[in-house]
DNA sequence: CCGCCTATTATGTCCGGACTTATTGACGGC
DNA sequence: GCCGTCAATAAGTCCGGACATAATAGGCGG
């Protein structure tokens, strides 16, 4: 099939495809490190790195002397989260950040960005450029999408010694709402034909979807979906959406 | 600052130490791979298998041709899950027969498993021994330990083909009650001594605890916790607790 | 001074080899 | 038949090398 150019996610994806397809049974071990290199014509070494890829995504366990085994025929198709202490929040923000700059870069590379450049040069936050969705086919069900290429330079400090201010201050800053509630969502997606032409992806190849959802106390929803590779290499996209209160 | 024997560990818990004591500043820059691989006399490929650990804990991340930049002084104090789907179920059950069985491994090593053996054989679920805490002293808020040594043979299918009674079935053959919720906590967390003492680690050395909480409607509690090694190479030590409701 | 181009550099990927270790299964002794 | 021993096996760890790739820094020309 297609793939990211990599020899060992090539490997980890055709073998993803084959569980998938029960070609390997779950329960059953996979052929030994030796027959797969010999198989896809890599070292062991590059076979061990596509093992390690779907061990992360619990598709296979391993052990010494016995083999590695099926585990699942698919990732885990969601995985919540739910976000309440100090902690969650100060890695929450972090993670938020690295995910924003990453994407701002990817759509800075493809000119996007310049599309419509709009400041909102605030105390934080500094979003440089916004697209925003075509307001003439509104979304369904009310949301609205934003295309956000921002970065919260020097921002460090104040989140370590405010934690949980940032995202917060986002909405704040946006919609001029209190955030009273937050919560995060992973699960499994594969990428939509829209998002792997504008990136570079292939539609349809598998991906993760971190979806994070804030609500402020009148029960307004604001959500940020980000579009993951499964093994957490790089960020192909991200949405800001706003469901009208 | 010895360790598991293997290299990469030890130069991965040498860098998480100097990190942690802030001998390399958060915002900062580790020195090459190239250059660590000659202070550590180890290839280079070593030295990245102890980068990818500190980037697995989230404490480094890396840039091409820029470097491995320290993210954090020390990972996620705390990462909390609900169990609330079927998957999660599954995955969790499975989770906790791997970590029962290393416990009653280690447990029966240490012969602390012949001190009293008391069998429970029930359709599922073998507990071949058990050890009580002093009863003569009983926890101040109430909690009974007990040293678990358990098989769940033949329970695979079982378990596939009815996922989540396992957890809820133990609960039933030891206490009688039917669990209405399960939620699972983990926090980072040092070896206590009595447990470093117990099984051969090194007291204070950092490590993951895992606190799994099963209710009953009543609203008793009933907790297993686990400690792990941070990177998740073994178990150390597994207790469960019963609060009476 | 600005913008383009190029060289440098540190990580990313991959190779092929070697030795270690844990588990299994078979063999042999009791 | 039971138990301990030993060899075979497959994953675990580590080496040293090579080339690819991306981001930076510097040089060059306008």
């Amino acid at each position: 099939m297609r793939m990211s150019g990599t020899r060992y996610a090539e490997i980890a994806d055709d073998l993803t495809q084959q569980i998938a397809d029960g070609r390997f049974a779950v329960g059953s071990l996979l052929p030994t490190e030796l027959e797969l290199s010999a198989r896809y014509g890599a070292s062991r070494h590059t076979v061990r790195s596509a093992l390690d890829a779907l061990q992360g995504l619990g598709l296979v366990s391993r052990r010494k002397r016995v083999g590695t085994r099926v585990e699942a025929a698919r990732p885990p198709d969601r995985f919540r989260q739910s976000l309440t202490s100090v902690e969650d929040l100060v890695q929450f923000g972090e993670a938020h950040r690295r995910d924003v700059q990453d994407v701002a870069k990817v759509i800075a590379d493809r000119a996007l960005a310049d599309e419509l450049g709009c400041e909102l040069g605030r105390r934080w936050l500094r979003i440089s450029s916004l697209r925003w969705g075509d307001a003439a086919k509104p979304d369904p069900v009310g949301w609205t999408d934003v295309y956000v290429d921002a970065s919260y330079a020097g921002l460090g400090e104040a989140v370590r010694a405010a934690p949980g201010v940032l995202i917060s201050h986002l909405i704040e800053e946006m919609y001029g709402r209190r955030v009273a509630e937050i919560q995060q969502d992973v699960r499994a997606a594969t990428l939509p034909e829209a998002v792997a032409g504008a990136l570079g992806g292939d539609a349809g190849a598998p991906a993760l979807q971190i979806v994070r959802r804030y609500a402020d106390a009148a029960g307004a929803v604001f959500e940020i979906s980000s579009t993951l590779h499964p093994a957490g290499r790089f960020t192909l996209s991200s949405r800001l959406k706003r469901q009208a209160g």
